[in-house]
DNA sequence: ACAGCCATGTAAGTCGTTACATGATTGC
DNA sequence: GCAATCATGTAACGACTTACATGGCTGT
């Protein structure tokens, strides 16, 4: 359900369509939580059957209609519920993690592309994470400032406290995986050549 | 295909039936990647379709039979093609950090609860992830001796490292969701000492 | 007129979750 | 005889992925 929790926290800030929501949403919750717009309009279809959000149909053209979301009391209220209740943490599905552990099926080079692949990725991610942080922290997106000025949003500093505290908690999350796959690398430099030694030494005995 | 590769890994240290391997997997694998067994008879079953895995099925009772999967040479080429074969790192979906960014939608208690719960989460895990590096380095569960005693094997020291590698990195990055956690229950005091003194100031001028 | 963005979807397939279901063997 | 553990599944449902599909509006 994090999809329909992350679309009814965008909808805090102002009525969007799904168009909309889903410019809105890759760039800002799609920082901890991806989705296609694939996913974003049924879901939205579904809020609506649920009464979580009211529409409002604009027609556009003959045949078009743009539907305009809004978040309804119970939708406020289903927030409300999901972080009051607390959730089981989700079991482990670290594909990435697996693989990690499990080089020795592929050559020294394939290993050392796993974790080249890692750190470039992290490296990557560490900077969004940090940037968004910051950006948050100086109030500097729309989405930000708009949710800060809209009617029942609670303390500003709250609400901006704890997007800052997730976002630099997962730039510095990115930071050591930065590290652990440096030191992957130079791990593998030494089980090779220690590799090739003892192979050179098996020769010998031969 | 994770589950896939995570059960040929399994089977390259000796052949198992569905029961045994869920049993080894939940000792293992599952510190990285979960699966229950409702997961794993269905899969053995398309892996079989797929020639990844050969079975011996063996007669139990009068209508029971006992199925042993082993590995094939496809299953082998498919778990080298899987490391040598640059993957995508996943799309993110963490929905524990989704709700670390919104708790502004519930109480300041609720969102201590939610740190408090994510900081005893990854105290425990930390704890796992640790002692399963030390076993594995110290060659001390059966699966890893099986493992390395078993033909064709490659270099014990590169697989024992990987492994090792692998968890404690883990281990790390658990140590770090405890202390971001902690700096999270730190800082609800503050926002809400600070919240309540601006109320308090409000109520004065007013 | 054409490109680029606005806008909304559907469809097929894969993977994972939870609950249900059944029977055999072993040790006490 | 009974409990624990061995052993193997099915079913329904929910969530996500990738690809396909269609048409409107806007500026040059």
């Amino acid at each position: 359900m994090s999809l329909r929790h992350a679309l009814l926290a965008l909808l805090t800030a102002k009525p969007m369509n799904g168009y909309d929501l889903a410019k809105v949403f890759d760039r800002s919750v799609a920082y901890v939580w991806h989705a296609p717009h694939s996913q974003i309009y049924p879901e939205l279809r579904r809020m609506e059957a649920d009464h979580l959000v009211a529409v409002e149909s604009i027609r556009r053209g003959t045949k078009g209609t743009k539907r305009i979301y809004s978040i309804t009391e119970t939708g406020r209220g289903e927030l409300r519920r999901w972080i009051e209740t607390p959730a089981p943490i989700d079991m482990l599905h670290d594909a990435e993690r697996l693989r990690g552990a499990y080089l020795e099926f592929g050559s020294y080079d394939a290993a050392r592309r796993y974790y080249t692949a890692h750190r470039d990725h992290y490296e990557l991610w560490e900077r969004q994470w940090a940037v968004h942080a910051d950006q948050i922290a100086a109030g500097d997106t729309t989405l930000i400032r708009t949710r800060l000025a809209a009617p029942r949003t609670g303390d500003p500093a709250t609400v901006v406290a704890y997007k800052v505290h997730t976002y630099r908690g997962l730039a510095a999350q990115a930071h050591l995986e930065v590290e652990w796959a440096k030191q992957g690398l130079a791990m593998i430099d030494d089980l090779e050549t220690q590799a090739q030694a003892r192979a050179a030494e098996g020769a010998l005995t031969e």
